[in-house]
DNA sequence: CTGTTAGCGCTTTCAG
DNA sequence: CTGAAAGCGCTAACAG
């Protein structure tokens, strides 16, 4: 920083504080004054430094944005949410850091604690687990968040996620439409709040357009293809009946048709098959992915305007469900 | 930030001096001093405030991620790129920011005054172009900065790329290897720098392996799958004996590949194909991709490692290259 | 309408 | 070895 405020003072004859009101658009400055304070500011090219204003203002108008799993390859999911948050955060004139949970757990401090410490106004969480140690913190914290993916509400604490349960309908609805009699679901980590929702969304759908639910036909994978292909196998084997499966990520569902492709089973023609999350490969794949498209780019527009809403007009922070919507391809 | 540095003096019955140098490291604080002081800031959970350190220090240990092209589905590249940055930084005690040249314009302001009001210690850039307005900049300001996949050198910049015209090679000497006899060239935006160095590459591969090179079937597109797809159309229309290509993205490489599909062209029988970059789809489409890879995760931290020896050790910049490797799949 | 005065929380001379 | 004092660049009472 080399020109500071003085600089700008001086320059224009005016004290600091007039300096700071001009600039600032307080009421009570005299026109001429103003006029003079900017017209000297943009001659010095004036940056008024976020630093300073940052400790007294006691406001960084920065947002952490808290990434667990932020590896090598995990983008299917994050990148789309993580620009929708860049996008309407620096609309609103937010900066965004970088936080992964590895960075914190190494130094051994809470979340809240690394946030504080860096003066951040709020935090957008994601890719966190039900299980996580974190999850009490985020909750309890006055620190003002928003996770994604994870149904946390609190006094401090709102949340977005996709419908899933309706997501998970479209897709048994779907497979039953197409005359599907046995319909089988790949569940993903029982760990994950989603695998929950989807689970309830595939057993109303079942009771609803079937007539009834059993519970032997749902398997558990890690959302991973490897965990698709093997969790498949696995189902056909006990029951072999099954026509259509659902699971709940493409990167399962791809690692099924993987399995199919090997085992000669032909899709959709003897296994329907749909997925979940509508990530690039899925039109890739051949046949290509049917599946439950999540709004990726909208779900993170709408974390950081909700935080955006706390911060600024003291709001509570809600719970709020985006629309999935079925893209139906060639797999079913 | 609830306690203070002022706390924790007052706690321990010493001077805020004292807990600075105590909690510092600094060597003229009494063995006993430093151990009371260190014990009343863990009770006290206190952190300091980075933001008043910065404003003291005049360093923000913070680090800014510039990205054009920041948007939706442009992951492909940049997100492994970034997970990189973001790994190295963190470990060195930095944070990165987020900023999108998008941002930056809209405000109206350089890239250079942006990132001085925040205080940021230096900047990585990625996904610029030759014909940016920013280039120059990022070339003359005395802001420590490393550009990726650009190849901008000077007293405050560095930067990181592949060997794009190693990596041109092996596309090119993979083919002739397989027998091809005519190979073509899909080249990438010709205002992207990688595209002028896997020209490069390619020429001198043609020149070395084939004994001739003929411009005309070389063929510009702009990295996208569609552009792929209607540069192969155009090359093999104009130049039907052509056995070989080597396209400068996977992107365009699959593009390709779709076109070859609904011509009944067979790859990699009538129709060798090489791509460059493998993206996690050059495993999915069918047949599978065979591609130059980039080391994108170890192009991250590197250029984060050289911001941080720039920063901490006063280092000049340099141009680093990073190996590129074949990746043989089925397409050749 | 404008300037003076006090800090925000921290580091760092400079004296003891 | 320790503390007092000054100041990083900015904003916000509080007086004029």
């Amino acid at each position: 920083m080399r020109v500071t405020i003085r600089d700008v003072a001086r320059a224009a004859g005016v004290s600091v504080t007039t300096v700071s009101r001009a600039l600032n658009g307080a009421a009570d400055v005299g026109e001429e004054t103003r006029q003079r304070v900017i017209e000297v500011a943009k001659q010095l090219n004036y940056r008024p430094s976020h630093v300073a204003r940052s400790l007294v203002l006691r406001k960084s108008q920065n947002i952490g944005l808290l990434v667990s799993e932020f590896r090598k390859g995990s983008h299917h999911f994050l990148y789309d949410v993580l620009v929708g948050v860049h996008d309407t955060l620096a609309e609103h004139g937010y900066d965004v850091t970088l936080v992964s949970t590895d960075t914190a757990r190494q130094q051994l401090v809470s979340y809240v604690d690394f946030c504080r410490a860096r003066g951040l106004d709020g935090v957008i969480v994601m890719g966190i687990r039900l299980d996580d140690p974190y999850v009490e913190e985020v909750v309890e914290s006055s620190l003002p968040s928003v996770v994604i993916d994870l149904p946390l509400l609190s006094r401090h604490c709102g949340y977005v996620m996709t419908d899933n349960v309706n997501g998970a309908r479209y897709a048994v609805r779907h497979l039953v439409a197409r005359g599907c009699k046995r319909i089988g679901f790949v569940n993903g980590a029982a760990h994950a709040a989603v695998s929950r929702e989807r689970l309830r969304g595939f057993e109303e759908a079942m009771r609803q357009y079937v007539g009834g639910y059993d519970e032997r036909v749902v398997v558990y994978a890690d959302f991973t293809l490897e965990g698709g292909q093997r969790a498949l196998a696995d189902l056909l084997r006990r029951h072999p009946d099954v026509d259509g499966v659902f699971f709940a990520s493409d990167l399962m569902a791809i690692g099924g048709l993987q399995y199919c492709k090997e085992e000669g089973i032909r899709v959709p023609q003897d296994l329907a098959v749909v997925g979940f999350d509508d990530i690039d490969l899925a039109r890739f794949v051949s046949p290509q992915l049917t599946t439950v498209a999540q709004p990726r780019y909208e779900m993170g527009c709408e974390a950081a305007s909700m935080l955006i809403s706390m911060l600024q007009k003291g709001e509570m922070p809600s719970g709020t469900l985006l629309p999935p919507q079925l893209v139906v391809r060639e797999t079913a």
